[in-house]
RNA sequence: GCGCCUGUAGCUCAACCGGAUAGAGCAACGGCCUUCUAAGCCGUAGGUUGCAGGUUCGAUUCCUGCCAGGCGUGCCA
């Protein structure tokens, strides 16, 4: 609707350019938008005051040459001008329910727009396999899953990605924190290294590798700590280097071992996690696999071969500060091994080469220092860095009746996701996790999210999906007439039903403008106003009249609210029960 | 020190690429259930949008400075 009456405000633009009051060169888009108060009409634009100054004109002597060129149309009843030049527009009578009749033709598509050859992935969570997901994780994988359920239902072609960081030094400390767990069983006396992974799941992971293993792998503990520094708070680092280092060469290829059991179950556990969670991927991506194939090595001699590369003090460093970055980065440490950073080049350089239109990461808040030297390799591979988008997901502060609740990761006693999932339901985490701005701190009262009651937004608003259902449950004899419904919706005179089709009509600009914006909290926003709405109706009218084409009216609008809060909340995650 | 983010009602947050009188929920106060779910609805009260300038017909929004808070700043991952 506001496109067509947008097209009208852009023909009386042509006419006063062709006749010279407004230079074509001036011309700005027409902006249609929503008027907030209804002594406004349904819409407003503000073009006369966007070209008032090109036409030296006043805005509302401008408005008036405007109206005179707008075209007629079915849609618009009438049009004024207001305040400082706004031109108000009232649409037709007709014209407010047909909202009503697209949702109910369109069903579960309502909402969603024609596809589009745009391949757009999207990487979340991409947590570290070292351990179950914790409480911090959860509100990326919320996020990154909505936003992913977005971007389809705009069109786009997405494919969702998880990076797994199954290379590198967190993973040999998590394979010697189970290596150790391990001698236990087999009677080594061990002292368990500070820096080494504390949880329990450690020690179960050494007990199962000991039921696989036996003996077989068994070592002299202090055969490991030969030539180890002690463990102190100073030298915990390379103590536990150490440990690695020693525990490699005594075990050889049996190194995999503790190393694979470890990765495959706590990976296994992720993926279980996230898919009960509602957290779809398409793609597990490996980063040893860009070690393997040579990708690592490929992309630091594209950048040599680009002249982005020098040698100093024996490693090689990126010289991202031709890109903006505030100092340069090194790739290859001075003992040959390529860094954290090498494997990121490789990975953009791969994604890529897949030919993805857009990239979209999306990172923990404590990584916002790695945009400017992501975006600094993208556009040193050669690649356009506006093709690439980084989204910061902020923590989320836990709260239960009032107290905060403290995590730490060090200690093994951090809240996972799991246990918030079996606390609060996947539905109030999905809700809470997104119904802030992501780039937000958010307070997560789990209180509030666990109470079954009006406070709650989740139940406010499946409570509003629930109710729908009931009333046509109690039809009993007399079936729901669609066409009867359709074909009477101007029995709907209250302002409470205008409303409710007016909020209806907007929910595909809501879709498109969130999924533009990448704004997942809207969504939230906007299915808690569309529920008040309704709950509002639902008080003051009774759905189930005698009258017939009465009667199928209200429920024609009821079940496009219904259809309305569904698609919304299968964008969250979140299930639109039918009875609560 | 430098960089990024955030300051809106007592609290948690909105405000549609700069629009008209800044909106919700909670908390406070007062009402509504013999009728489709009261897990609901209606009403009242609550503001110098951190401060000071600037740009603009118009600023919560853009720019500058200051104040306050958060995060980041390794040949770590």
């Amino acid at each position: 609707m506001k496109d067509a009456v947008a097209g009208l405000f852009e023909q009386a633009l042509d006419q006063l350019i062709s006749q010279g009051i407004i230079d074509a060169a001036d011309r700005k888009p027409v902006q249609i938008e929503n008027t907030r108060d209804p002594a406004h009409g349904d819409l407003a634009t503000n073009v006369a005051m966007m070209h008032a100054k090109a036409a030296k004109m006043a805005p509302r002597t401008l408005a008036e040459l405007v109206l005179e060129q707008l075209p007629q149309s079915d849609s618009v009843q009438s049009t004024e001008i207001a305040g400082p030049g706004f031109i108000n527009i009232r649409l037709a009578k007709g014209a407010a329910f047909e909202p009503v009749i697209r949702c109910l033709t369109e069903h579960h598509q309502f909402g969603f727009h024609q596809a589009t050859n745009e391949r757009v992935q999207v990487e979340f969570v991409s947590a570290n396999p070292t351990g179950p997901l914790h409480v911090g994780h959860g509100r990326g994988a919320a996020y990154g899953a909505t936003l992913v359920n977005l971007l389809k239902a705009r069109g786009h072609q997405v494919e969702a990605e998880y990076y797994v960081n199954d290379a590198g030094r967190q993973m040999n400390i998590l394979a010697v924190s189970v290596f150790i767990r391990y001698l236990e069983h087999t009677g080594e006396s061990v002292v368990f290294p500070s820096a080494g992974y504390q949880g329990d799941y450690i020690s179960e992971l050494g007990a199962t590798l000991f039921q696989h293993a036996g003996n077989s792998l068994q070592v002299s503990y202090d055969a490991l700590l030969a030539g180890v520094p002690n463990d102190s708070e100073e030298t915990k680092d390379t103590h536990i280097d150490g440990l690695i280092q020693n525990t490699k060469e005594s075990l050889g290829d049996d190194w995999l071992k503790p190393f694979d059991l470890a990765l495959t179950a706590i990976l296994d556990d992720i993926k279980d996690d996230l898919s009960e969670f509602g957290a779809d991927f398409d793609e597990w991506f490996s980063e040893k696999s860009l070690v393997t194939s040579g990708e690592i090595d490929q992309a630091i001699a594209t950048l040599e071969e680009r002249g982005h590369l020098y040698e100093q003090g024996g490693a090689i460093w990126f010289r991202s500060t031709d890109f903006g970055d505030d100092k340069d980065r090194v790739v290859r440490r001075d003992n040959g091994e390529t860094t954290y950073f090498a494997s990121d080049i490789a990975y953009i350089a791969n994604k890529f080469s897949r030919g993805f239109d857009r990239i979209i990461y999306v990172w923990g808040a404590d990584h916002h220092g790695y945009i400017v030297r992501i975006k600094a390799a993208a556009q040193a591979l050669g690649f356009d860095p506006e093709r690439l988008t980084i989204r910061l997901v902020q923590f989320a502060i836990l709260y239960k009746d009032g107290e905060r609740l403290q995590m730490s990761t060090r200690s093994g006693s951090f809240v996972t996701l799991r246990e918030l999932r079996d606390d609060v339901g996947r539905d109030a985490c999905r809700y809470f996790y997104v119904m802030r701005k992501a780039d937000q701190h958010l307070d997560f009262d789990l209180s509030l999210a666990t109470s079954q009651s009006k406070d709650n937004p989740v139940y406010y608003i499946q409570y509003a999906h629930a109710r729908i259902c009931r009333v046509f449950e109690g039809l009993e004899g007399q079936p729901f007439d669609e066409q009867r419904g359709l074909d009477h919706l101007t029995s709907l005179v209250t302002q409470e039903e205008l409303d409710l089709a007016t909020a209806i009509g907007r929910f595909p600009e809501v879709v498109s403008k969130a999924a533009a914006s990448l704004e997942a909290h809207v969504i939230c926003y906007y299915l808690q106003d569309l529920a008040a709405d309704f709950h509002r109706w639902y008080n003051g009218t009774r759905l189930l009249v005698d009258d017939m084409d009465v009667r199928d009216a209200r429920l024609a609008l009821a079940k496009a609210v219904q259809t309305v809060i569904r698609n919304g909340l299968d964008l969250l995650g979140v299930s639109s029960p039918r009875s609560m």
